[in-house]
RNA sequence: GGGCCUGUAGCUCAGUACGGUAGAGCGAUGGGCUCUUAACCCAUUGGCCAAGGGUUCAAAUCCCUUCAGGCCCGCCA
């Protein structure tokens, strides 16, 4: 997709849009909230994102929606959740009616929308939030309702033929797309096998009256269009609402841009039945938790608010801008550090202080990075903690202590960019990345990843000289010290011995870590508590001692 | 049955719209650094570009055919 002076992706997708010569510029996306949702579905989001701000880089003010599809029925119940008995009630009802099983917002719907949209701020996003329960009391779309069923037989024609529906002439067919609400159980579709939506019996639009069969309860409901709460069905509901708001653009999932899927009946239907040319469809694959697609409804999922807990929203922006949306993603959460380097690379890059390989575009990398920072770049690169960093020195938090690590860290931060110390902004930036390290760590890191100091020693030598080194530094810390005292006298002691440096550190890492390698040293000897370190490095030679 | 995506170094992937003879990061190995913040620097290691055929002076790139993996087409983005 790249090359050389060619940019980001997303220049082809706004020249389209700027060539449709719209009035205003509409960007919607959408999602059901049945359940968590999970990361995948920010890609959606970050496409929008993205589009709009290559527009308004061009100078094109544009709108940009999130529809929360709360009038949807609850078809069933994600495994992950627990439930109360009487919830299996709640099936067939709108999303905005059933209660939030949690008891902390005014249903389901606006519980797990809530979370996803507390969401986007951090994520660098500011979409207008429309609600369907709401926006189906709109005039607007009352009338896309009564424009349905008056050109009801040219809409069942459309929908036979991409549904493949055998009968030719449609003198059987008495389908028609508009649910209501029962008014008697507020249910709008039974759920009983399959889903079975409430139909219309009859209507009369010059009244602007219609009859209908709660499919759920039986109930028999008669009412005025205006009043009765109602909404379309899925794929002819999708066109009304691109042509009420005119939308110049909607992403969507490959499953709905299948040949002949939704989003072509969709078109059809949004151009034949309601007269608008509808959106630009711009077509993205999934973002897979590794091998397996994320699940809502099976438990599989990671939620963008996971991710803020462990890792930097930009990150997750460069994850997915950094790929053609027709190209599948596979997120690890075990590759989190990975990402984030990967970021801080671009980053530096972008600001020059980075090699950029030959054959890669400039003006990609450019694009990319004002694509992925939350506002605005900066006038200067700020000075980032490295996470893969952080991931370390946050493990040894039992022995130094949060403020000591936090010191430690911004010093780092700062020497990797020649500075002399951060500035406010990135001191919070690194002392958020360590916090998001540490909880990576907890619930992410491969084994490869984590050390602790054992509380037993897993190592002891009954070579002569290590054993000798190993009393040397016993003693040696019991001295006062400097870190690079200490540090220069296990060199020496080391040396003077005769072992070789790079066993002895091995030898000590063996003994408090169990490992062959670790964190620098010497603080880490001065910040554990000196007569535990005297004894635990003692210890490695007494166990031989007794062997021999 | 129909459609989409993917297959390039141990791993993650660039490179394919406009063909010019394979790149990056990570890893691994070796070395350096009065000697380890799993840092940094240098070097080395790495690939019949899934397979076959075709077009061409020239193919990872275009065309055809296979194979393998993933996914979608019943309101899951």
């Amino acid at each position: 997709m790249l090359s050389m002076g060619r940019g980001h992706w997303v220049r082809g997708i706004v020249e389209e849009i700027i060539k449709r010569d719209d009035e205003k510029i509409v960007i919607h996306t959408g999602k059901t909230p049945s359940g968590p949702i999970h990361i995948g579905a920010e890609r959606e989001q970050f496409i929008c994102s993205a589009i709009q701000r290559e527009l308004k880089r061009r100078g094109f003010e544009s709108t940009f929606n999130l529809i929360i599809d709360s009038y949807d029925p609850i078809k069933s119940i994600p495994a992950a959740l627990t439930v109360p008995e009487w919830f299996e009630e709640e099936l067939g009802k709108p999303l905005s009616s059933v209660p939030d099983p949690f008891g902390c917002h005014g249903s389901y719907a606006h519980h797990f929308a809530d979370e996803f949209i507390r969401c986007q701020p951090e994520l660098g996003l500011s979409p207008n939030i429309i609600y369907t329960h709401e926006l189906y009391t709109q005039p607007a779309m009352k009338d896309a309702i009564r424009t349905v069923l008056r050109r009801l037989d040219q809409l069942k024609a459309i929908r036979r033929k991409y549904l493949h529906l055998q009968e030719e002439d449609g003198s059987t067919d008495d389908w028609n797309p508009v649910m209501v609400v029962c008014e008697k159980c507020g249910r709008i579709a039974s759920m009983k096998k399959e889903v079975i939506p409430n139909r219309l019996d009859s209507w009369d639009l010059v009244k602007d009256e219609l009859t209908y069969t709660c499919s759920a309860c039986g109930h028999k409901g008669r009412g005025k269009i205006g009043d009765l709460p109602m909404k379309l069905s899925w794929r002819v509901d999708w066109s009304a609402k691109w042509a009420v708001f005119k939308v110049s653009c909607e992403p969507a999932g490959k499953d709905h841009c299948v040949k002949d899927g939704a989003y072509d009946m969709g078109l059809e239907v949004c151009k034949e039945i309601f007269g608008y040319r509808g959106p630009l469809r711009v077509p993205y694959e999934w973002l897979t938790l590794g091998e397996h697609a994320m699940k809502t409804h099976k438990g599989i999922t990671f939620t963008p608010m996971e991710w803020l807990k462990v890792a930097p929203p930009e990150a997750l922006r460069y994850l997915i801008l950094s790929v053609d949306p027709m190209r599948h993603i596979s997120f690890l959460p075990e590759r989190i550090p990975d990402i984030v380097d990967s970021f801080d690379r671009m980053e530096r890059q972008y600001y020059g202080i980075e090699r950029i390989p030959e054959n890669t575009d400039v003006e990609y990398i450019n694009d990319l990075y004002r694509l992925c920072v939350k506002s605005k770049p900066e006038e200067e690169i700020p000075a980032r903690l490295p996470y893969r960093f952080a991931t370390t020195i946050v493990q040894l938090e039992p022995l130094l202590g949060a403020e000591r690590i936090l010191s430690k860290s911004a010093e780092y931060a700062a020497r990797l960019r020649g500075k002399p110390g951060l500035t406010p902004k990135e001191f919070e930036d690194a002392k958020m990345r360590l916090s998001m390290a540490a909880q990576w760590v907890i619930q992410y890191a491969p084994p490869q990843a984590r050390f602790k100091i054992s509380d037993e020693p897993a190592f002891s030598t009954s070579d002569k000289k290590e054993r000798q080194f190993l009393e040397s530094v016993a003693q040696l810390v019991g001295k006062a010290q400097t870190e690079s005292e200490l540090q220069n006298e296990i060199f020496n002691a080391a040396r003077s011995i005769g072992l070789d440096p790079s066993r002895a550190f091995a030898v000590l890492y063996q003994i408090l870590i169990g490992s062959e390698k670790g964190p620098r040293l010497a603080p880490l000897l001065l910040a554990l508590d000196r007569d535990w370190l005297i004894k635990r490095l003692r210890s490695g030679v007494r166990s031989t001692s007794n062997e021999v």
